[in-house]
DNA sequence: CCTAATCCCATTGACGCCCATGATATCCCA
DNA sequence: TGGGATATCATGGGCGTCAATGGGATTAGG
């Protein structure tokens, strides 16, 4: 399955094109829908992106919460509505529609940012403040990342 | 699994490329990908290197943590934005990029030092001072290790 | 018919690929 | 056991290629 790690700006030129990073675009490869998916994340000024797949499994997901309860009227409402599929131009470039760019607070350059198996697309400068906070909360809560196998490891 | 011991010097060369030492490289030969992966240590003025196949564990770790929590979001950001990855050149090289270099206060040589798992990487004189260190704080502390036998345990 | 999106081509600058060198360690055989 | 031959590794540098970007041309769509 896909992987997305790393950060990379680039540019978004006047009409409102920008370079996905070659080494996502890799990663997306072997999809059948040559593009992204992407979402306005309900919580940061971001766009949560993936291939197709990742999409379907996100449907999955909501699928093992109960129909019609709030939880999953929410869901639902809150990720797909305003999910854009985006194509990659001949160069792997894709477009981003005026209301995404809104969202995000997006103007001259956009970060890429790998999630693991996701991305999301910042305004750079908000994307280095969000990862300071994220950080800082990370260390004060202690997160620790629980590993498979025989040994644990824990890192904060 | 991968194994790294040991400690290796080598040098930067002007283009910012190092050569993983030849040992650290064949522990890494049967990865589909020929690379390492690195990121900045939280606590350390170092890199955290593996291949790929750890961070694909991490990644698979996050995902048994709920999407859209606080506590996903927190390490899936301190985490993945900032780690890289880098490919082999065809004599076992990698290239590191301006903010790793940063980070870990490389300028001539960079010292790579085997951590089981994982190894790291340090501007070498650091390494020294931290080793040092390390190894007074595991005697006055008298520290142990458990190994391994029907339950696992790490020591703090 | 006008706007907007897609396609196509050109530029450029970085970095990946290749070869050459030297230094070490290893092997082989006398 | 010594010494030379050889392989391996770290290093340096030149060159080609590809990714990112910009702009013009063509098509679609309202």
């Amino acid at each position: 399955m896909a992987v997305f790690i790393d950060t990379f700006v680039n540019k978004i030129d006047r009409k409102g094109r920008v370079s996905v990073p070659a080494t996502f675009r890799a990663a997306l490869a072997e999809q059948p829908f040559q593009g992204i998916v992407a979402f306005p994340s309900f919580q940061l000024h971001a766009l949560q992106c993936a291939g197709m797949d990742w999409m379907q499994s996100l449907i999955e997901s909501t699928t093992r919460v109960d129909l019609f309860s709030p939880e999953h009227d929410d869901l639902t409402a809150a990720l797909f509505p305003d999910a854009k599929q985006l194509p990659f131009d001949g160069e792997g470039r894709i477009m981003l529609p005026e209301a995404l760019c809104a969202h995000a607070r997006l103007t001259e350059t956009a970060a890429f940012a790998g999630r693991g198996r996701y991305f999301e697309i910042w305004e750079p400068q908000a994307l280095e403040a969000y990862k300071a906070e994220a950080r800082q909360r990370a260390a004060d809560k202690q997160r620790t990342l629980r590993q498979q196998g025989p040994d644990q490891g824990s890192n904060r």
